[in-house]
DNA sequence: ACCTGAACACCGTTCAAGT
DNA sequence: ACCTGAACACCGTTCAAGT
């Protein structure tokens, strides 16, 4: 007499929570409930599930966000750039940071131990890419990891300020934009630039420039490690 | 009658609790039990208060920690750097840089809505040098705050990454440098660079290359403003 | 005015026990 | 074998009340 648990399972064994149901679950809570909301206990309550069962498929919510991504990863991040290696390299790291730009909650684990390391074939496919196009270009192995890690860096930076930033989208009271340095008078005598840069500077720091700079950062580091 | 210096329980009332004792006990949380053990609820207990009376004292955990950090700058953060603009935008940054990644825990706010808002002057000094080197060396007032802004996301980046990569220091064994691609085989068809890298990557990351991959990027960015 | 215990509303993780 | 309730050891923050 098989017992009646969870239909539409296959014959044999009565389906266990399967690693993608849960996933499922999960980007179900984030899209209605918000990341912040994906905790473990939740999750299992999302499922139907003890808390505890969660913990046979998933080693811990680490492991559960990681998880997260690499599936995300491996939906969005496809591409083989054509071009100079210079644009290649760009290209390679624009797609990095749009990929884990779109999931804020990317953030939480983006600076955890080994991050890399635990990634899946989409995402080491942009790290080959960057490192193969240095190469070609003329770096070393080792400076071609370098430069790797630093346009890294800069991409886990920029995605990280602009996931904590509250972007008030056409609030055009005073209150908006926080992110100024002149809401407390400064001294203008002391820091005079900041002082006449007065309350401008926070629609610059609004403006995307990531790409831009990006493009100056690779020509910095592919110049100098010409010079060596 | 000479009293000590915190009195435990009701003994008449000398000062209130102050900023500044907050403040020590703080750093002697995190000198000595580490910088996870710095919650609320146990620098309450250090200072021998309840935790609802801290909040007379802290906005909130975030206040705590800004002020935690505005109090470091002030003390680690004097500089007037000398030389040609490209060398004092350099200076100024590694200078920023130093003085966050000698406390890991900043990590916590760095990326905080407002963040730079929240910095006291000395902090905000080295960002007007900046700005200032910037635009005597040729940039627009809105290329120098760009400039500032993508020298903060790579600074913040590095900190942030290297704040959460445990230093397996002298550690030869096959489990250290869990920052590699390379324990579980990778494919070597589909990355052959990552995978004639090999298992050099983890001593590669390892080293420091901050200042000198700053210098490429405000190399290049002051060149692509002078482009415009 | 200054301070606080208790409560609220949560966390991630473990483990002995149940089915 | 698979699953789980209950417990452990915490969090930040609030509020009504005490001194």
């Amino acid at each position: 007499m098989p017992r009646p648990h969870r239909p539409r399972g296959r014959t044999g064994r009565p389906p266990a929570t399967s690693r993608a149901e849960i996933l499922v679950a999960a980007r179900r809570i984030i899209e209605r409930d918000g990341w912040e909301k994906l905790t473990v206990r939740r999750l299992a309550a999302e499922l139907g599930i003890g808390t505890t069962t969660l913990y046979h498929h998933v080693r811990d919510r680490e492991d559960l966000l990681v998880q997260l991504l690499n599936e995300h990863t491996e939906q969005t991040l496809r591409l083989d750039p054509p071009g100079e290696p210079r644009d290649r390299i760009v290209a390679a790291a624009v797609a990095m940071h749009d990929s884990l730009a779109a999931w804020p909650w990317a953030a939480e684990i983006l600076t955890t131990d080994g991050f890399l390391a635990r990634l899946g074939e989409p995402a080491l496919r942009v790290v080959e890419t960057i490192v193969a196009a240095a190469i070609e270009h003329g770096c070393s192995p080792a400076q071609a990891v370098h430069l790797f890690r630093s346009l890294w860096y800069y991409t886990v930076g920029e995605i990280l300020v602009r996931a904590h930033t509250v972007h008030r989208h056409g609030d055009q009271s005073p209150a908006a934009g926080r992110d100024t340095f002149f809401e407390t008078g400064i001294d203008a005598s002391r820091l005079p630039h900041l002082a006449a840069l007065g309350d401008q500077w926070p629609e610059l720091a609004a403006q995307d420039t990531y790409a831009q700079a990006l493009g100056a950062f690779v020509d910095g580091l592919l110049a100098q490690a010409a010079q060596r």
